[in-house]
RNA sequence: GCUGAAGUGGUGGAAUUGGUAGACACGUUGGACUUAAAAUCCAAUGGCCAUUAUGGCCGUGCGGGUUCAAGUCCCGCCUUCAGUACCA
């Protein structure tokens, strides 16, 4: 063997060692999670002698542009708190899954005729490989995707549930349909509280049972938890479908911005408003942020009051109309001095006298011209129209004129309202613009400029029974002699809505549901899942039927219980024509959350192919201890969620009705857009006027070009040379000649602020806003723009020939590929490693606050976690030893325990990685190599990084995994100091510090203090009034 | 308009029950090491004034107040962000 290969084999063996003793974060996140994936880490039993803890995700949509940085920011800090209760010994379930039914996979499809089920597919892949890189905790044992047959069977199936039962406002929770059909065949319905739809008719029991069975569906229908109605609908007529009411931002399309319109169609809907008082109650008894609960309850938006019926006078004849109207101030009835219905009301058209009948006819077709954005936009404009007719007032018996307005919403309420100008702005605005009589009748309040409104402090005035009495006295009174009278009752009213539940798209689950004389039919549970048929394109057919109308497989062959295809469809109508038991399928799909209304279920029993879950399984894990997801679901998916459980709980199918206990809303990480401002050249301000701009505020906020050493350069003005001219006399141009010790041949003033930004990719804008002009000119997208840019000075200003000047400038907001300010959490991996990222994104600021991202800084961690290897090894391997803990290592190890868990806690997880920080610092400073503490610190950072922690603990010696060692007890002993370096203050003032021991008593204290000579400086010679002493905090002299 | 959250250095932020405002980082400046760069290490860094060390004044959006003591509590404003909006 030559020496030149000992040498050789020495040089490897020793580069090998050298790696090892590296902190080589891509191969040891690499090798960890490999580790936990080949041995199932963190599978959750569903059994166990440990106490539970269920910590959940809000699910994402998986799409086709990947993670960005954003998007982990919940993930991380759920995947903390699941490692740390694991530390702490419970059985912890930390599932992941995808919402993988949605609008882009379709759009994607129409657009490609890829089906979306593959794109689906594809991205998830994505997903799953960013989301190991990460390295999080995740079960993946129990992994849902909302599009999968095997998931959205059960969807399916709850979807019949509802649809088979009704609401029982007597019990007070949802009950079989069958129970209510028993009801009407011993009594029919006068005695049924339930939640339906208004104004259903009344029938006997004999009336029932002669009915057709197609009658009895209708009725059925009325009183289903999920119904066929026909709705007003918004219609998005680009995207070809219906939209709910949070899926419309600003009056267009939350994606991609198209516009929307009223329409009216036959849809599903959910009784949703059935449940609005225990949505309402339930949210008492859950830990959800103030903010989140205060938007679900304006959401569902109660109001308690009462209900009026008005009989209406037709010029002066009596008619069968009334007028029912709900009003929160049944107490001012006597104020009532004219009646207001929207333009849409059903009456308007009845009632209208044959003298008012044409400007009444041209008032509602104006408001119907004009769209609900005009008419939200503006509401100052009073408009209206007197239809002729008048209502009977129920006590006075006086006529009261009825009038319609556009202020009345046909939507809210009975679309009518009773108006007293005296107690409400906007009837009293009315009334003034139209010269309504305005009869007061409140005690000592001046109504001459504007209404009162304000109920609690006034008393009942001009209303015959109720004068002298307050709000709530007055409110009793009238409703007891309004019920006395017939014509009203204590009502309380909810602007929750019923919620729309189908869509006219193809890439959502499909109704078990086929139609036999046009009246829907449940498929039978046994057959679930109707799978999505193919189609050969998935876009709405020719006559405008939703793209699943496209299918040719896809009826319901009621004989063999199988989808078939459309042509054995028995031909309706059609005579001698023979029921052959085929019939159409529903061609609408549910809405995006019908899959995420109960994924939180499954999870529980994700494979279960006999029940969504099983009762075991249900009744161990119960519900969510923490959720964590953003605040933009307060009113969709959290309601709507919510309703389901509410309904599952109510039929026996799950233990709890409210399955959340605690939800955090993570705020959002947002990114740098770069912009370059353009303005031209005749705005700018030559020389010969600078004179007349000495204003300080311009000077702030302007640029100027200026030659220097025959260079073009920019400046911007700035608080220091505001600061420097404080009396701004000299022209700018003096002021630059000094300042920059250079000739202006000249200098160009001009400010950016009003000009257009143009939007581009921040790739080309460098740290220190330089601009790479020469690669924006060749960028095939926006290089049109600036051919002929010339790029002058270090602020990245861009001069275009003698025409157009340009300025780099940023703004914070929204990550988005199409805002080109995304920032890929991969390179960040590969760049810096996933425990870096994990830290960092932590370490940017608190869990539920909004904030920029900022690569740069990620350094400050990186290096952190370097510090934190060299702790335990350095070039000669594992320094870490037996030897007992210093007093000062154990003091710092147990604070950081006390702090780390408190955070965790409290959910401060950034200031936890600013104490991992001091704690290394302290230890590397007192050199500790001791075991005893070195072990204890990596299990406190285990939750915060993973993969450096386990990497530490095996090279300690530890043969297990560390996510299930015991979380560090902490031991206030360690923490007990014998003295305090007091600050001394003077008036509140701190001057010095002054170490004293805690045992002194307070008068020693006091004696010591002002015995010091600093105190007697502080003092020269006077005496204090008073010293304040807090023992072990602070003394303060007052003198 | 209403509801909710928030305003602290050049930047992200800390100060959890009123008790040394600016922890921990980023950035910047200076220095060490290096042929050089990177990496690493050391020092300074709220503003202003002064300086030989020592120091002094101001300072948490604005104006008041309570207190020995206020970023923190109270009253009145201003600004920003989010949600919601003629809800009877």
């Amino acid at each position: 063997m030559s020496s030149l290969f000992i040498n050789r084999k020495f040089a490897l063996l020793k580069s090998r060692i050298t790696i090892r003793m590296k902190y080589d974060f891509n191969q040891i996140e690499k090798k960890w999670q490999d580790y936990w994936a080949k041995n199932q880490t963190f599978k959750a039993e569903n059994n166990s002698d440990k106490p539970k803890f269920y910590v959940l995700d809000m699910f994402p949509y998986p799409s086709g542009a990947g993670l960005h940085v954003g998007h982990p920011l919940g993930y991380i800090a759920s995947d903390i708190y699941a490692r740390y209760k694991r530390h702490q010994g419970f059985n912890v379930l930390h599932p992941q899954g995808y919402d993988s039914f949605g609008l882009p996979a379709e759009q994607y499809a129409i657009q490609t005729g890829q089906h979306p089920a593959i794109t689906t597919a594809e991205n998830i892949k994505t997903y799953r490989r960013q989301l190991d890189q990460i390295g999080f905790s995740f079960d993946w044992s129990r992994e849902v995707r909302t599009s999968d047959p095997s998931y959205y069977k059960w969807t399916q199936w709850i979807f019949i549930q509802l649809f088979n039962s009704w609401y029982n406002n007597d019990s007070d929770k949802a009950e079989d349909i069958t129970e209510l059909v028993g009801i009407f065949e011993k009594e029919g319905n006068a005695n049924v509280n339930a939640a339906s739809d208004e104004n259903v008719d009344m029938f006997t029991a004999e009336d029932w049972l002669s009915f057709s069975s197609k009658k009895q569906q209708e009725i059925l229908l009325q009183y289903r938890l999920t119904y066929l109605a026909e709705t007003e609908v918004n219609w998005c007529p680009a995207l070809g479908t219906v939209l709910a009411n949070d899926e419309i931002v600003n009056g267009v399309s939350e994606r991609g911005g198209h516009p929307v319109i009223r329409k009216k169609m036959t849809q599903w809907s959910m009784r949703i408003s059935a449940y609005a008082e225990r949505l309402l109650q339930g949210l008492e008894k859950i830990d959800w942020t103030d903010a989140l609960k205060e938007s679900q309850r304006n959401w569902i938006g109660k109001s308690v009051g009462a209900s009026v019926t008005f009989s209406v006078m037709s010029s002066a004849v009596e008619t069968s109309h009334k007028i029912s109207v709900f009003t929160t101030r049944p107490d001012t009835i006597f104020g009532v001095s004219f009646m207001t219905l929207a333009p849409e009301h059903e009456l308007v058209s009845q009632i209208t006298t044959p003298e008012q009948q044409a400007e009444v006819e041209a008032y509602v077709e104006a408001t119907a011209k004009r769209s609900e954005r005009d008419r939200m936009a503006d509401v100052k404009t009073i408009t209206g129209a007197f239809t002729g007719a008048y209502a009977e007032h129920p006590f006075t018996k006086e006529p009261i004129p009825v009038w319609i307005g556009d202020y009345v919403l046909a939507g809210y309420g009975t679309g009518a309202v009773m108006s007293v100008p005296c107690g409400d702005q906007r009837d009293y605005d009315f009334a003034k613009h139209f010269n309504i009589p305005i009869p007061n009748i409140f005690e000592g309040v001046d109504i001459s400029e504007v209404a009162f409104a304000d109920k609690d402090n006034t008393i009942i005035a001009n209303s015959d029974f109720l004068n002298g009495l307050n709000y709530k006295e007055a409110t009793k009174k009238v409703i007891l002699e309004l019920e006395k009278l017939g014509c009203g009752e204590g009502k309380t009213n909810y602007r929750l809505r019923d919620a729309v539940f189908s869509r006219q798209r193809y890439w959502g689950e499909p109704f078990p549901v086929y139609y036999v004389n046009g009246m829907p039919q449940m498929i039978e549970a046994e057959h679930l899942p109707i799978q999505l048929p193919e189609v050969e394109k998935y876009l709405p057919t020719e006559t405008g039927e939703p793209p699943l109308g496209n299918a040719t497989v896809w009826a319901w062959d009621t004989k063999n219980n199988k989808v078939v295809s459309n042509d054995l469809v028995t031909p309706s109508g059609v005579e001698g024509s023979h029921d052959n038991g085929v019939y159409p399928l529903e061609l609408n799909t549910m809405p995006g959350w019908a899959g995420s209304s109960w994924y939180f279920n499954r999870y529980m029993d994700a494979n279960n192919e006999n029940e969504f879950a099983s009762k075991e399984a249900l009744n161990y894990w119960k519900d969510v201890d923490l959720y964590i997801g953003g605040s933009e679901h307060a009113t969709g998916h959290l309601l709507y969620s919510r309703f389901w459980q509410k309904f599952l709980f109510d039929k026996g199918l799950v233990p709890v009705d409210e399955y959340a206990k605690k939800l955090i809303n993570q705020g959002m990480i947002l990114g740098t857009s770069a912009f370059v401002y353009r303005l031209r050249v005749n705005a700018i301000l030559e020389e010969e006027n600078i004179d007349n701009i000495n204003k300080l505020e311009y000077l702030k906020s302007n640029y100027a070009i200026y030659i220097s050493e025959g260079e073009l350069k920019c400046i911007q003005g700035n608080k220091e040379y505001e600061k420097k001219y404080e009396d701004f006399k000299q022209s700018y141009t003096k002021f630059l000649e000094s300042e920059l010790n250079t000739t202006i041949v000249k200098p160009l003033i001009f400010n950016f602020g009003s000009c257009v930004p143009i939007r581009v990719k921040v790739d080309y804008i460098n740290a220190s806003d330089e601009l790479n002009v020469e690669g924006l000119k060749t960028d095939s997208e926006f290089g049109k723009e600036y051919k002929n840019a010339v790029f002058i000075g270090e602020n990245g200003v861009i001069i275009e020939g003698d025409n157009e000047v340009y300025k780099v400038g940023r703004d914070v907001e929204k990550m988005s590929k199409s805002k080109y300010n995304v920032v890929n959490p991969d390179n960040i991996c590969k760049q810096y490693g996933a425990d870096s990222l994990r830290l960092y994104e932590m370490f940017l600021g608190p869990l539920e606050q909004y904030k920029p991202w900022n690569t740069a800084g990620i350094t400050g961690v990186h290096s952190f976690l370097k510090k934190l290897w060299k702790l335990y090894i350095d070039d000669n391997g594992l320094k870490v030893n037996d030897v007992e803990p210093s007093k000062d290592s154990l003091k710092t190890l147990h604070k950081t325990i006390k702090k780390v868990q408190e955070d965790i806690e409290n959910f401060s997880f950034n200031t936890s990685v600013s104490t991992f920080m001091i704690a290394v610092n302290e230890l590397t400073a007192q050199k500790c190599t001791s075991k005893a503490i070195l072990e204890q610190l990596l299990v406190l950072i285990a939750p915060y990084a993973p993969h450096i922690a386990e990497e530490l603990w095996s090279q300690l010696g530890n043969t297990e995994s560390i996510s299930t060692a015991p979380f560090p007890k902490f031991e206030a002993s360690y923490l007990v100091e014998s003295s305090k370096n007091y600050p001394i203050s003077f008036n509140g003032k701190m001057r010095f510090t002054l170490e004293l021991p805690l045992d002194m008593s307070k008068d020693e204290v006091e004696k010591a203090v002002l015995d010091h000579e600093k105190t007697q400086e502080q003092l020269q010679g006077r005496t204090p009034k008073k010293v304040i002493v807090v023992p072990g905090k602070i003394v303060n002299v007052v003198g």
